[in-house]
DNA sequence: GCCTTTGACCTAACGGTGTTAGGTATACGC
DNA sequence: GCGTATACCTAACACCGTTAGGTCAAAGGC
């Protein structure tokens, strides 16, 4: 295919999937349907194959999306000094990044979509953000095993908490500091 | 209404109900259609609604029977004594609850289904479960403000990324000891 | 016993969903 | 300018939750 070709095509798939999760952020990860997304973007529903072999494709591409932003995010953080300041800043990181796009949560943290799985290239996404974490922890040496897994827990029900129960309020947010504490000194004494 | 009607309807209800949990054990919690469970009672979708208004109220009946199923479990718990001992037996039992029944799991603690919310009547056994967690709390003199609010964001983290990423595996739920341990060094050291 | 009511269940159908088949016109490479 | 691949369309399918309206048998009153 044509370069041209090929980079209106791209565009036409990037505006698709803005139209998607502008709908997800008005009605809900699930509450629209490929004749809404097609009317945002001045096509009929079939046509709409001719970019994605389907909903869940659709959802798929946006589950990337989601962690690729995620993984910009951290990028965005330090990784090294003081361990309170690395996970207090990278646990209000992850926190902001879940309660500011509550159906992008939803899509990447909980499984909330009936048939819907995400593709091997998607997950390894997912995956990457883990090993970045890992990594993270290990450099401040709290890498004992199930570490990394009692930090994601504390974080995602946080985010999970705040996003189901005090949406747009800070009930469960504004103990994320206490919450690095108790996990820090817990971890500490231990090492 | 006849007594042996109404015993007859109330019969009939519990059976749509049990064969609606069953479907949901089987496909997900929204892998079934009411012609999917109409089918399973030997009825016709229509006729479900003899017994329901619709699918929603099978959800908000099914949201109940959770919550009064989490209930009769916490009633099985002691409630006081050393507070290791009862918060690792209560976590223990709650983290059990939620991956015995992955689909319930979704449906009481996570906001999973497109139009739903509970009932008043409903959601008032969900604030029962949380106004017993609060007494269990304060009689251990656990009840600063947030103490609640954190020690449910441990427990439905761990139960949430045990159920999403390790389903019939024990690799969050054998952190339960842990995360309790440290919990309540961190409560005490700051009662 | 019969008659009326009422509950339990049915079929038919509506508007909506994701998806497929098949057609048409336009924009591109040559 | 011509042939072709692409971008889009309409029509339709099977399924979904839900409503309307009808049938039949069981229950209750006399």
């Amino acid at each position: 295919m044509s370069d041209r070709r090929a980079q209106r095509h791209e565009a036409t798939r990037q505006e698709i999937l803005e139209a998607a999760w502008a709908l997800a952020r008005e009605r809900g990860l699930t509450g629209w349907s490929l004749r809404d997304v097609a009317e945002s973007v001045g096509m009929r529903a079939p046509s709409l194959y001719g970019y994605f072999d389907g909903k869940d494709a659709i959802y798929d591409a946006m589950f990337a999306q989601g962690y690729e932003q995620l993984l910009a995010r951290l990028d965005e953080l330090p990784t090294r000094g003081d361990p309170a300041e690395v996970l207090g800043r990278g646990a209000h990181a992850f926190v902001d990044f879940c309660v500011s796009d509550p159906p992008r949560h939803q899509l990447l943290f909980q499984r909330v979509i009936p048939g819907f799985e995400p593709s091997a290239e998607s997950y390894a996404l997912a995956r990457e953000v883990l090993s970045r974490l890992h990594a993270i922890l290990a450099d401040l040496d709290l890498d004992r095993p199930g570490t990394v897994d009692l930090w994601t827990a504390l974080l995602t029900g946080l985010a999970s908490q705040q996003a189901s129960n005090d949406p747009g309020g800070d009930r469960w947010t504004r103990l994320v500091d206490r919450a690095v504490d108790m996990f820090l000194a817990s971890e500490l004494t231990r090492a």
